[in-house]
DNA sequence: AGTATAATTTAGGCAAGACTAAATTCAATA
DNA sequence: TATTGAATTTAGTCTTGCCTAAATTATACT
């Protein structure tokens, strides 16, 4: 009613999103689940949130919410906070990429545009956050991406690193002490059937590495052309 | 009772330390002003602030409050909070000095330990924000001073400003116009009783300048010894 | 001392956003 | 089609921090 969104609009908004961009829809209890409140207190959120003008959810008793175009625009842009928070972290302030996201989490509700422009033009007007997710442009536009998982490559086949999961920081920890960071090109050389591990070699590294599903399913590349330039 | 002080507490308790450091302690319209909140609003929370553990106010009837240790600390971390913002957004995201005191206000209650850290490391253990106040150190011990205002300098003192008043922002963009800036170095050459003005000349500049009472009364300084060096 | 005025406190409410417990609806299966 | 378990919604509370209106206290003046 004054304009401004409370910052657990804000957050219902940023899980609404994700669920939705996965599912199509969310639904009350994983809402719940995710910002770890009850059910029944998220029911009572999404029944405001679609009440407001203009209304920020579509809803539908027992069906599950969808975002509105205000609402999409309201969780992109905390979006684009939240990832340029993260890249202002770890490039200007010296955060591991493994400890960026608490931070963003909170700072995200709190900063002006002005700083929101102001940590772009530092940053050069980044596309990615230090994970590699994309960040919305200014006009809140999300460009598509062609990533897939590291896990469908066969040998001999080469790619970059685009985008890693970045909710889980021991894999993140772990990932960078095997640097396996975006932008990192590698070329796979076996795929083992049994077990799903691949060995890759990192361009940048003499020794090659082998990894699991775990790893792999986690980590998203694009194909990239040719062989490794000496 | 979760240990972290909320918004609103940590705002009365800013303003409280900065009253009760005026005036020896804070009476309910005082703070109500401040805050822009009703006095009964702030009777109400002064009780509360007063009842939990440990008691962050001492609170007698009518007798207005003061802060209590743990008052007194927390309030100290906002304030190193809040210079520290300023300074970093003035420095390092390029705001002038008369735009970062709202965004400090938001963000100073939002910053990890950590993040005042790294601010801290990045600006170089700075010691006082863009306007010239002093910031808490690590361990919130807040140096004392000696400035005094630019009104009291009489020609031929030598000066250098130390510190200017920072809750006007047109009086902000008006000081820097003039140059006349922390750090900056002058030369006091006349001084008219009838209107109190006083004409200076800046180290760095060439042209001197004549400055009111409203000028001279919100820009602190420190004697400096000896002539303008060649 | 007695009274007007200002400051403060009390009392009662409201909105946001959470909770628990109980009721309801849906969906899968018998 | 009837049953049942899971998901969801409803109903009623709670806490925080604000509000207005009314009562009280302090202060200053005659
Ligand atoms: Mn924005
Ligand atoms: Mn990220
Ligand atoms: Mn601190
Ligand atoms: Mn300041």
């Amino acid at each position: 009613m004054d304009g401004r969104l409370s910052q657990a609009s804000q957050d219902y908004l940023k899980i609404i999103y994700k669920l939705a961009s996965q599912y199509g829809r969310a639904t009350t209890s994983q809402i719940a689940e995710n910002l770890e409140v009850k059910p029944a207190s998220v029911t009572n959120m999404l029944q405001k949130m679609a009440q407001i003008e203009p209304p920020l959810v579509r809803y539908k008793k027992h069906q599950g919410v969808s975002l509105t175009p205000a609402g999409e625009e309201a969780a992109l842009e905390m979006l684009r906070h939240h990832r340029l928070i993260e890249l202002f972290l770890h490039e200007i302030l010296g955060y591991p990429w493994d400890e960026v996201h608490e931070e963003a989490e909170r700072l995200e509700h709190v900063i002006s545009e002005k700083m929101e422009r102001r940590m772009a033009e530092v940053l050069g007007n980044p596309m990615r956050d230090p994970h590699g997710q994309v960040i919305p442009s200014h006009d809140l536009e999300l460009t598509a991406t062609t990533e897939f998982p590291l896990s469908e490559l066969r040998p001999p086949q080469r790619a970059v690193i685009r985008r890693v999961h970045d909710e889980d920081a021991d894999l993140l920890r772990h990932l960078e002490q095997l640097g396996l960071l975006p932008q990192a090109t590698l070329t796979v050389f076996k795929h083992v059937s049994f077990d799903g591990n691949l060995h890759i070699k990192l361009d940048d590294q003499d020794e090659p590495i082998v990894l699991g599903t775990q790893i792999t399913s986690q980590v998203f590349v694009d194909f990239v052309a040719g062989p490794q330039l000496p």
